[in-house]
DNA sequence: TTCCATGTTCCGCA
DNA sequence: TTGCGGAACATGGA
């Protein structure tokens, strides 16, 4: 599930639910998702404490502790986050739980323990010390910018939007979509995109972002023209009576049409 | 049983 | 040096 868009809702939920209330235990069910953190110290920090703001780059979400340093939250590919009061509503992988003082918990749940939570004093810092490349909807990034950044880079488009250390956030799910709709086969080679393509690969990231997090991330809710909800090999394509087909590319699976995205090679 | 899965990292190789 | 392909991580569903 997360990529930008889903970690953009879980900062919105954590925001409309879990700030502002103050700590009063800190529940490590699996010490295995810690990086970098002992649980004594994670306990330390948090327990009392208040959530007191969020931010996100890319896949990652920080929430403030008072004074005391972020949370760092990342989700890998099950994680998620369930605020509830009721024990029977603890989701089934739950790895850690924050207890409130008004009897509500947040859990963060990893099926596949392939997230992390960890402690950091500044995210900036982190940002940089990680090398992760600008987020396409919290930074400002122009279009120069993003014609430099792809020059001089090799390799395809789709591992290019990948790249996490380029730009911050999109994954194997949303890069489908972006060059579905940008028109561009995921195996086309970063330097055969000329200035327009890429000016309109920029504004398709942006949109499709976007409209991810306003469509809640339910492909029943995206429009009919969006590939995500017709993900499957074999079917049409909702844009033009092509077929989409799935191919391997860099060791995962790649949707593309077979008629509308053009393969640019030099 | 085998394959696959929205993430990241590491290794050998070109 | 950059990036590719594959494997690994951990878990579960089809």
């Amino acid at each position: 599930m997360p990529e930008l868009p889903d970690v953009e809702l879980f900062k919105r939920y954590l925001n409309r639910t879990a700030l502002h209330k103050t700590i009063s235990a800190v529940h490590i069910d699996d010490r295995g998702i810690l990086s970098r953190v002992r649980p004594r110290r994670l306990r330390r920090v948090c327990d009392g404490g208040e959530l007191r703001a969020s931010r996100r780059h890319g896949k990652h979400l920080f929430a403030r502790v008072d004074g005391a340093g972020w949370l760092r939250l990342h989700f890998g590919m099950t994680g998620f986050l369930k605020y509830y009061r009721d024990d029977d509503r603890q989701p089934a992988h739950t790895r850690l739980r924050l207890e409130f003082e008004n009897g509500f918990s947040l859990a963060y749940d990893c099926q596949r323990k392939l997230g992390e939570v960890g402690l950091v004093s500044d995210v900036d810092d982190f940002i940089e010390r990680e090398g992760l490349g600008l987020d396409p909807l919290e930074d400002d990034l122009p279009a120069g910018t993003f014609a430099d950044l792809l020059s001089d880079r090799r390799g395809t488009i789709k591992s290019l939007l990948m790249n996490q250390g380029v730009l911050a956030g999109i994954g194997n799910i949303y890069s489908d979509e972006i060059l579905f709709q940008t028109g561009l086969d995921p195996r086309s080679e970063v330097r055969a995109l000329d200035g327009r393509r890429r000016g309109r690969l920029l504004r398709t990231i942006k949109r499709v972002l976007r409209k991810a997090i306003d469509y809640h991330v339910d492909p029943d809710r995206f429009p009919p023209t969006y590939l995500l909800p017709h993900r499957d090999d074999g079917v049409g394509c909702p844009r033009c009576g092509g077929k989409i087909r799935r191919i391997r590319l860099s060791g995962r699976s790649a949707y593309i049409c077979d008629r509308h995205q053009e393969r640019l090679m030099e």
